[in-house]
DNA sequence: TATAAAAGTAAGTAATCACTCACCAAGGTA
DNA sequence: TACCTTGGTGAGTGATTACTTACTTTTATA
């Protein structure tokens, strides 16, 4: 990959996260990159090419969770390897940002946020821990838990100093974890 | 209110709650409202004066939602009202649809999700129901049904049929409302 | 060293954008 | 009747958009 094509990606991120895809002109994007505008064409194709590029860049960091929350045997442990994730967002927050973004654009745009892969997964592994755990609907807390974690991944999106330690730890105890 | 005024409105809303503000153009707009587009300019002045007339509208709704919450005395009055607002959303739900979207949008188009007046009266009434029913943390407490309400809100503005009601019900037994 | 592919650029393109302007029509009031 | 405000139109405006084209430079390799 050559440096002009990753400061294309980079600043693209940056922007599309902070300003929006709509908002983000190619232009914009060649001229703070510091590089033609017709270069992002040359690599992308479109600039929704360019957004689909992204989109696929953060995708290790996902499959690598995966694995970890899948080589848990303990389901006390699963349901605490679930609020590592929200941690995970803040390590990459322009990705995440720009996910949550594309989440409530046109349906045009949403199939850039479909990180289907990963929230079945999340959701198998906690329902499969709550059922073991003897809850009386492993299904409706999966779905509670779910939303929760969700929360957590968007308000670590926005919060520059890091993540609400107090609350994380308040909803922690709920599940005795 | 003449009648063309109410059919840009109208046309306008539903356009930018489903395709997204910045991707309707004001030309579409005034095409499927059956107007001239400059009928748009001479009642809203711009673009974005028409989407702040469309996010006042349904303001009247919310503020009778808050007298109804404010009227309780009950503290579990309180927690089982705040389980009628999802319910509420899905009434209009074209507009909250567009509340969600503003809120991921970049910084200069936030302000128009700005439902601070509902959000600190939710947050304040539920806190005090909470510290009535001599809840550990309150306050944490609080965070977390924000939460649930919150994502039951984003659930009713996107499934066309309703709500989940067994869900609500999960969640409503873990407050025993 | 010759050469071809890839990386990169500057100056375009047509289409679309939000918005304006000159003008018309209807209705209320003096 | 005269006149003025309000509602409404249609054909513009310049700026910006995503994207292209013709061209040059760099890099890899046979």
């Amino acid at each position: 990959m050559t440096k002009k094509r990753e400061q294309i990606l980079g600043t693209a991120l940056e922007l599309f996260a902070n300003e929006g895809y709509q908002n983000t002109s190619t232009s914009k994007i060649a001229c703070q990159a510091g590089v033609s505008e017709g270069l992002i064409f040359k690599h992308f194709q479109s600039k929704e090419g360019l957004l689909h590029a992204i989109v696929n860049l953060a995708n290790d960091d996902i499959r690598d969770f995966i694995k970890r929350i899948e080589n848990q045997d303990d389901p006390k442990k699963v349901i605490e390897t679930a609020f590592d994730f929200p941690p995970l967002v803040s390590s990459n927050r322009d990705f995440w940002k720009l996910q949550f973004s594309l989440k409530y654009q046109c349906p045009a745009k949403q199939q850039y946020h479909e990180k289907k892969e990963l929230i079945n997964t999340f959701e198998t592994m906690l329902e499969k821990a709550f059922r073991e755990l003897d809850y009386d609907n492993p299904e409706m807390e999966t779905e509670l838990l779910m939303n929760i974690i969700g929360d957590l991944c968007r308000k670590h999106c926005n919060t520059d100093n890091g993540c609400d330690q107090e609350y994380i730890n308040f909803v922690k105890q709920k599940y005795e974890v």
